[in-house]
DNA sequence: CTTATTGTTGAAATTAAAAGAACAATAAAG
DNA sequence: CTTTATTGTTCTTTTAATTTCAACAATAAG
């Protein structure tokens, strides 16, 4: 009888919202979970799980039991880093999702130097731009580009970037540079990111504008619209992090800079928000926060 | 890796003062309880306990860790509770610290009764009348007869005790009645529980008065002694419960029970001072207390 | 109605833990 | 100072607990 697994196992069931899905997060097959569920029921004498072949409820001494496991194990897991020796090498699992584009580009290289220096530790990349729920799918870490939403997460700041808007020079040299955010309306195609519908916001002298130009293609993914503005498609409006290697060689060029709004989007790392964070992660956050500290290069651009 | 058994064994450890009692007292062999314990020291990457063959002290780390397990391992035990359905037969072990006399004639027959309630419930009981330590020695339950000392134990009152002065019709004939305390100097024999100096307290309207008698035998067993008054050796001063089936069947006769103090002395169920006491626990002390405030027959001589 | 997915169960295989014996280290006793 | 008793550790064997794998049943979706 492995109390502490259990309480860990029910939690994963619980945030998974099945069995299945429990015993892929938890790198192990469904029979096994099954029966550590059933154990604890027959052990507890209560049923905690209503479950039929696709849904599950938790019974109201499972919300309970739920509950006290996720107050317990943050307090085991406190309790053992407060005496534990953190000199020791960083092993055990971690889950982490990261957006696609930023994390190919600036993140692999971060992340493979940590798996260097911690070659016990088992890293479990996520990229995808498709939003995950950090609880259910079980990750320890996230990196966010932008907005924080979710308020049950912590975040740490890890550095920010702005979003330019450019093109190549044969597209200027043929629709002619636009000298004010109005003159995109006449002639020119933007790329779009995931919508043709969304604004692009511009500023004059202070006084903030959004402007809709509906032409050109869409596409979800930042890359390939860049490689599309350097192929002379259009103007894009792109977070630096991608095109800024492009601006810096002169296959795009910055366009309208002087009507560009302030804004700023941060990159984050955000964790889910119990009170314990294991020690693998935090050394992780502390990691990339210190490596984007001294060299986010799009930054430069 | 059991983190929760991990807890109870170095706690186990900690409060039995080696290695050994521990493993006796969780019934394995110390072979077993060395090993976890070094496995949770690797674990941690920390030395809990600094152990020479005869002596073990406490890490500052150990120490630490174990105040965190005494209150971990109560708060697992509750919130299981809480969800766990009680109408489940008691099982598991319960330690049990006893007194002799009062053990065996009183305790027994419900004790018995009790395991019979609770078959897959396994009952280790220790009769003794020398202190044990409940904490260090790892009982679960003890019963108490008198004044309770140690303050980080809870206490449940049971049912109480008179103290009683007694003889044989044979001894009295023979060295006359004493109508008065005072008469106890003059050739009379007293029947010493441990101790020939303690002091026999009586009052005299309402004036408390105490005297010695320190001739007679010494004995640290009720039964022998009162064996030994039914016997004509002496007059005895001795807990009823020891001696009311003597009185009732007129072997032995009260003495100066106008001069008797009105004092009487308490018996407890008394349990180690956790938060959580567990089911079999308590449902053993209301058994007890129930069986005890219908059935006190020594109360009636 | 068929198909796909989910959860459960049984038997075999794997893994982890405990027992038991032997040994080393230490303190107490003579 | 040697002997003896006790404690803790380590090794191998034995035992017990878990996982895996495969098959099946139950349910919802197409």
């Amino acid at each position: 009888m492995n109390t502490i697994e259990d309480m860990q196992i029910f939690k994963r069931i619980v945030e998974a919202g099945s069995i299945s899905k429990a015993a892929d997060q938890l790198d192990t097959v469904k029979s096994a979970v099954s029966r550590r569920l059933k154990a604890l029921e027959t052990r507890l004498n209560v049923t905690l799980l209503q479950r039929t072949t696709r849904r599950q409820t938790l019974t109201e001494a499972g919300e309970r039991y739920y509950q006290s496991c996720l107050r317990l194990l943050d307090d085991i897991a406190e309790a053992e880093s407060q005496v534990a020796d953190s000199q020791s090498e960083l092993s055990g699992r971690l889950r982490i999702a990261v957006p696609l584009s930023f994390g190919l580009e600036h993140l692999m290289p971060v992340l493979l130097d940590f798996q260097e220096q911690h070659p016990q530790l088992q890293l479990d990349v996520d990229f995808s731009d498709s939003f995950v729920d950090m609880i259910a799918d079980g990750f320890d870490l996230a990196i966010r580009i932008g907005q924080l939403a979710d308020s049950s997460l912590k975040a740490r700041r890890l550095s920010h970037s702005r979003i330019l808007v450019c093109a190549s020079p044969a597209y200027l040299k043929q629709h002619g540079t636009p000298k004010h955010p109005d003159e995109l309306k006449n002639g020119h195609i933007a790329l779009h990111y995931r919508s043709r519908h969304e604004p692009w916001p511009f500023q004059d002298n202070g006084t903030r504008m959004e402007l809709t130009v509906e032409s050109g293609m869409l596409a979800n993914n930042g890359q390939f619209l860049c490689a599309a503005a350097i192929a002379g498609h259009g103007l894009i409006r792109s977070p630096d992090f991608i095109c800024y290697q492009a601006i810096n060689s002169g296959d795009l060029v910055k366009v309208l800079a002087d009507f560009q709004t302030d804004d700023t989007v941060g990159i984050y790392a955000v964790t889910p928000g119990s009170r314990y964070l294991p020690k693998r992660c935090e050394t992780l956050i502390n990691f990339l926060q210190q490596r984007f500290a001294h060299n986010s290069p799009w930054l430069l651009c």
